[in-house]
DNA sequence: TTAATATATGAACACATATTCATATAGGAG
DNA sequence: CTCCTATATGAATATGTGTTCATATATTAA
């Protein structure tokens, strides 16, 4: 918190305008969460192949090489942030994406990793 | 593991070309490596900070009201990330983004996380 | 009813991570 | 040179998180 710093370039009107047009803490907290559920490549792997079908968690966990119990949790997961949907059927449930307007967000950010480097 | 459903909906070429479609595992990883670096209210902070104007670390430790190690923890993160760039004059050490077509990516998502509720 | 299967869930564990504190480094002023 | 300031950094701590294990729930079949 040390303040002592003189050195800023722009004005105090700059400053409060700054000060002004960041979002209100709660709208930051929700985005943080918004982009952590996809900071883990556990998740984007499933997205991904929830992009490309529907599917039940145990194909998924086929799929994605992961426990039954990981991508239940997971899954859970991702329900709570409203990216998956489920259908139940007799004991299988088949899980697709909420939103097919979240792939552009994914592949946004994949040509943004692909082009570094 | 458990791959005893048999209730796939799809074909089993379908399952091949879903497979084949997921990127490798060194892409996703720095897919999710790069989301998480927007998983975190500070940053976000500290990021939209100096998409607004160039500033030294003791300004962003005040307007962020974080301390001066916190920030220069998190800077070192995104310098890393290469999500923001420095220059140094004397002492002080000014830092910017080092992509303008970060902040679009933050937008959409702000819009995303506001037309939620 | 019992058995089998698909999924969900809580606890435990290991690991990652954000902040704080203390201190190191480096540059400018005197 | 010494002092002061701006920043960086390592250690410690607290908290968060992803997976596994065991088990619960629920639906279907026999």
């Amino acid at each position: 918190m040390s303040d002592k710093c003189l050195c800023k370039l722009i004005s105090q009107d700059e400053v409060d305008m700054i000060k002004a047009a960041l979002p209100d803490t709660q709208t930051i907290t929700r985005l943080a969460e918004f982009f952590k559920v996809f900071g883990d490549p556990s998740r984007l792997t499933i997205l991904h192949f929830l992009s490309k079908a529907e599917l039940c968690v145990a194909d998924l966990a086929a799929l994605a090489n992961m426990g039954q119990s990981a991508v239940s949790h997971q899954l859970k997961l991702l329900r709570l942030s409203r990216l998956v949907k489920f259908r139940k059927e007799g004991t299988v449930v088949y899980y697709s994406l909420n939103d097919a307007h979240i792939q552009n967000l994914v592949d946004v950010a994949l040509e943004h990793v692909r082009e570094e480097s």
